[in-house]
DNA sequence: ATACAATGTAGAGTTAGCTCTAGGTCAAGC
DNA sequence: GCTTGACCTAGAGCTAACTCTACATTGTAT
């Protein structure tokens, strides 16, 4: 199935606007068809989720741009563009701890509130 | 102990010019010597580590601004800003369960590279 | 006393990642 | 066959969070 610039929009749930500068930085590179008009396939709208995957957990543009080359250029970049998750993975991995660090943190300072709100209330019986 | 601005940005290992940036953000608000030097306290390092947990876990500089507006008031606002708090963790959870997803995925992406490459290293035998 | 390093303010510049505008083409419904 | 809405490009504008510049002042070491 092929999709509009304004089916593929709500479809993936990105602007028009969004969509074409995704393509301007080179991310996805959807046909054309005689008049000019994009064309997005099936195989874009995967393809558009992994991007977004890769955006949700910290990637710069530029780097997804980086993968997209690779993909296009096709099977002989597998291991390139494999390197690059394994290394994006172990940042993520980090980044994941660090949270869980944080979150740690967090719940002992809300803790903290919880007794220093509770002795308040006290002295004020 | 108290800080000069260039000590307390090796400190904190924030840049002075971040530093000064955060103040006009009312983020924090050091002493003045009588020359006009900022001077920074013991309290402040503990309050712009706390910042720094803030922002590293995804809070804007307009939503900490609020948090110190708070605190610079005092115990009157503690309920304010706890409640600030276990929202801010409600999000944090919500994002680190996120990513932990995203991780999975990444991971499948990464054994499916690793098989296509075996599968390719086969074929050229 | 002099130089030079640190600090001060005000405001300009930067980067990422969109988001929107202007002005034009094209296609489908009435 | 005309209008209306979707689409096109090029480029401007926006927001967050810094980061830097210019220029003045002050503190410290020789």
């Amino acid at each position: 199935m092929n999709y509009t610039i304004g089916e593929f929009s709500t479809l993936t749930n990105l602007g028009i606007h969004t969509l074409r500068y995704y393509e301007k930085e080179k991310l996805i590179s959807p046909e054309r068809k005689e008049n000019g008009r994009r064309l997005y396939s099936e195989n874009d709208v995967s393809w558009i989720q992994f991007i977004k995957r890769l955006k949700d957990t910290g990637m710069p543009i530029k780097e997804i741009q980086k993968y997209a080359t690779f993909r296009a250029i096709g099977d002989s970049t597998l291991t390139d563009r494999m390197e690059m998750l394994i290394k994006h993975r172990a940042a993520l991995n980090e980044e994941i701890v660090k949270l869980q660090e944080h979150l740690e943190k967090l719940d002992s300072k809300i803790d903290y509130y919880q007794a220093e709100i509770e002795k308040n209330a006290q002295t004020e019986k």
